[in-house]
DNA sequence: AGTATCGTTTAGAAATTTCTAAACGTTCCG
DNA sequence: CGGAACGTTTAGAAATTTCTAAACGATACT
């Protein structure tokens, strides 16, 4: 996804609009949206137009209905749900008497459900990166020590980049936290911490 | 991406770790990871390690360079770096002489660089979003003052609901203005504000 | 037991994205 | 002019992701 995608948009359909038709039109767009929305957060379509689904729905869908409304195949809708309840997204339902099919319902405290997936994806993405560029950080430091000439200019030359990028992902890490929890960032002071750009690039360094 | 991505492991070369073999590791380790966060961020895996390679190189790099360094194709590598370019995290520095081949270099001020992908990327999906939400509050409204009936009630219920997302969207929306802008942001009271959760699934609008 | 109704799994079809190799157009130099 | 050295474009190959239809296993009811 690097050029934005385009998304089919729906002819009106010609005549007839009546009420229902005008309800079905906003919710659809509302739907295709969320799919487009979910898309572009790294879910896919499916899930965020089943979400969508659950979110204008006033009452738990089956499996059953969500197919239908969105006029997709059972398997399909049956994996992309267990992901949104996965991610706090969507919950299960139960219902007692003999219907003993599954119903769910949207998760509507979103940001309860965003803090889940701030902190077990994205909070886990950025974590994983720290941890490798400490490990580097710290080789390289020892590396640059024991060693002389252009080898260790070199070594002294990644530490500096890469104590950088350090930088701005234990800055990204702190935002996704505070997010988390609730506190509170300050956008300048950040900018400031993370951009050294002491540019030092050297000339003297062949490569 | 619902299921984290499993990225091939390279197993260690056996044996000979030669100061050189050390630093190439280091340095191979950071150009893969920059293309799993750029997947990550819905770019794609070159585009990443494309700046990985820049940002780790002391001196501008000629697009036959980037191709032996990643092993990728000519043609590959010149439409990703063009996308590079385009995001601003890479720039093209002009050599005067006989060479004329094209020189990149990263853009070391990264703080700058992801200012303008939330600005032109992100802020338009968000904007995008609201957009739509608002043009559907306000059908909905005047349907529901025009209706009367179950159809008035959903029109008001689905209000409610897309009212809860527009305020998310909008507080996502002042989140990345304030990143751009350099502002402070305070997840405590944002939390609050987006989260009514009144919730009023009523159970006597049939659907 | 036999059958109907669920949700899940699976094999592979369809669609999309990423990548390569080759063709191409330009510029420069002989 | 002819050829070499570039970057770009393009046609289609390869890889990945998304989706469907059918098989399947479990449960409930007759």
């Amino acid at each position: 996804m690097v050029d934005s995608k385009v998304y089919r948009e729906w002819r009106n359909p010609p005549a007839e609009q009546t009420p229902e038709r005008q309800l079905e039109e906003v919710t659809q767009r509302f739907i295709n949206n969320l799919g487009r929305v979910a898309d572009f957060f790294g879910f896919n379509a499916l899930m965020g137009r089943l979400y969508g689904v659950l979110f204008l729905s006033p009452k738990p869908l089956s499996l059953e209905e969500m197919v239908e409304k969105l006029d997709s195949s059972k398997g399909n809708v049956s994996i992309n749900i267990r992901n949104l309840e996965r991610w706090g997204l969507v919950r299960q339902v139960y219902k007692w008497g003999k219907d003993r099919r599954d119903y769910y319902e949207a998760e509507t405290d979103i940001w309860k459900a965003i803090g889940r997936i701030l902190q077990e994806r994205e909070r886990k993405e950025s974590q994983q990166m720290i941890e490798s560029l400490n490990q580097s950080v710290s080789m390289l430091e020892k590396f640059s020590q024991q060693t002389e000439g252009d080898q260790a200019q070199m070594a002294d030359f990644y530490l500096q980049r890469m104590e950088t990028l350090r930088r701005l992902f234990q800055f990204g890490d702190q935002l996704l936290d505070s997010m988390v929890q609730g506190g509170e960032i300050d956008f300048g002071t950040a900018s400031r911490l993370v951009d050294l750009d002491v540019d030092s690039s050297p000339d003297d360094i062949l490569n």
